[in-house]
DNA sequence: CTGAAAGCGCTAACAG
DNA sequence: CTGTTAGCGCTTTCAG
């Protein structure tokens, strides 16, 4: 009676819904729905029931669909640059971690530090009304194109970088201590010619770095050469070709901070190719402490920036803005610390 | 007229919906629908019109709205095991550069390697009904409990992995000449007494490895000591400990291949902790090519395995699958090239 | 404690 | 070329 037409009890789709349990068993689909859910108001015998006959017919809830009515995807939206870098890929395991753990999902995008495609990528994710989004603006992002993006009341967390003039959480290593760390370390080792790689480009993070590099030094009243400068990030490229226009300098420095692990590898690569090696002819501190760090020879001494930490931290302090979006915006700012490894070391030891 | 209720004009929730341009526009929903596909059944001027009232609200299309009629997401679930691994990385970022370019975003759930938390993992990723599964299964995972998780019609395809007895799509790299490249660089360098760090898990790949390891040296009629052959993947520690494990023999190898590159920098560092180098006491072959293969000190000498293609080809056959879900099983093997660089040596030069 | 009804925002038939 | 109608699968009042 209940079932007029036939079958192996499946919805329009084949699929097993709410209503095909609710006829199954004679009850509402509404009680099904709070059933399910473990909704104390359904009586112990109805709540099992439904239960089994889910098991039984192998239903999966339909979160698209719940996500229509309720207007909360439980999925978390994030883009960054890049999955292949190793500060990237540990920051989204760890934001995927606490989203799983808190029945949510991943949508992950890409940015590639391309201003057009973080825009492309937005909107798209925009479209699947993720709960809220976690990003690590590409370069150069401003405050306009961020806010304009993303106004439409989601919930955003910005994580390892910042665009300022927003009034979103964020979430990232104090790189400022950072640089300070490296600086001094390089002072301690009797460095008195230091040098950097990265920091000039449009990443709050490396500007930061850059600036507190710069302003450690002169609180130490150890002068800067400006050819010691030099820009870029994020390659082996960058640092292989940094520091062979830092050694073709009439006067190089003996010692250079790279703005991530990924140049300073690249930095310790340009030195091997002309037989020098880090912690000899050039002391290399990197940024990041990328687990290969520990694995290059000689092992890169860097400022671990702990990512894992930081990419936990962004995913629960979204999760709280989502249930609270109109607390005041929070800044986390994880402390790193130094690393000292071999890549850097003491002046008098150096072959200059 | 139109309009009953004032207001700036928005939906229920605040946002713009087709109901809204419809109403303000005095057509209908149909009609703007079909206008923002750009559909060609509806008139130049009312396009126009639509697309231009549209920008203007800032209107986003809801695709999980959208999702629930059509059944179709346009979301690609992605289940690997670890994202910090740099094969899964290199997989993932060209899985996404794909899926972007054909609408489509990544649902991203990680399992490290855990059979109960790929069966979580699974099971949650399904609940929000992507349109396919793009899926590295985890070491263990049988054909039965991955058929049962997936089983629902929804197109799977296997990265890098695979699970036998299953009618599931296959992209990977080709182990066996992978093993095969590697045992002959080997060979080809002098060393007969060749050992090999992994292979002995549940993931069809090292076994492969593995295998086609054995036979190459059979075909060659090297011998194989059973004390060569050490288990473990993935990670630094088990290089170190393997090969010192291989070092404390009485009889040890000259030779190595590690299963993956993570292993084979282990061994390096193990060979260091030693004092002693790759390339030199030990020859180490790596798997994979990662990004810091060449960074290393010595260069680590690897097969490429090109996981970009893979990535790529991968979400490709999956979209593909998606449109025509009958048609035949397909298994895309990529071929990949010895990288000969410095770890691995001839065994005349070797002090052993 | 359970059911009926409404509706989230969209698209697909089918008329007109 | 455009409008009407129906409904995807779920949750939520509100009655009973």
């Amino acid at each position: 009676m209940g079932s007029s037409s036939t079958g192996p009890a499946r919805g329009a789709r084949g699929r097993v819904t709410l209503q095909i349990i609710a006829d199954m068993l004679d009850v509402s689909t509404a009680t099904v729905s709070l059933a399910l859910r473990n909704a104390p108001v359904v009586a112990d015998a109805t709540r099992l029931r439904v239960q089994q006959a889910a098991r039984d017919l192998g239903y999966t809830t339909n979160r698209g669909a719940a996500a229509l009515r309720t207007a909360r995807s439980d999925m978390l939206a994030v883009a960054l640059s890049d999955v292949a870098m190793p500060d990237s890929a540990a920051i989204l395991g760890a934001i995927e971690d606490v989203a799983r753990d808190a029945g949510r999902t991943i949508l992950l995008g890409t940015t590639a530090e391309d201003l057009d495609r973080q825009e492309r990528v937005l909107t798209m994710l925009r479209e699947f009304r993720p709960d809220g989004l976690l990003i690590s603006p590409a370069g150069g992002t401003t405050a306009a194109a961020l806010y304009h993006l993303v106004s439409a009341g989601i919930p955003v967390v910005q994580v390892s970088r910042e665009v300022d003039g927003l009034a979103f959480d964020f979430v990232g290593s104090d790189d400022t201590l950072a640089a300070c760390l490296a600086v001094e370390h390089l002072l301690d080792l009797g460095h008195r010619r230091i040098g950097m790689i990265g920091g000039a480009d449009g990443i709050s993070s490396h500007r930061a770095r850059r600036r507190a590099f710069c302003e450690s030094l002169q609180r130490a009243g150890v002068p800067i050469d400006c050819d010691w400068l030099v820009d870029g990030y994020g390659s082996r490229e960058t640092g292989i070709a940094g520091v062979s226009r830092l050694l073709d300098l009439d006067e190089p420095p003996t010692a250079v901070m790279c703005v991530d692990d990924v140049t300073a590898f690249g930095a310790m690569i340009g030195l091997a190719r002309r037989n020098h090696r880090a912690g000899r002819e050039l002391s290399i501190v990197g940024c990041g402490d990328a687990p290969e760090a520990a694995a290059s020879e000689p092992q890169l001494s860097t400022v671990r920036a702990h990512h894992d930490a930081i990419g936990r931290r962004a995913a629960e302090v979204l999760i709280r803005r989502i249930e609270t979006p109109d607390a005041p915006p929070e800044r986390h700012v994880i402390p790193p610390e130094l690393v000292a490894r071999a890549s850097a070391a003491r002046l008098e030891l150096a072959a200059a």
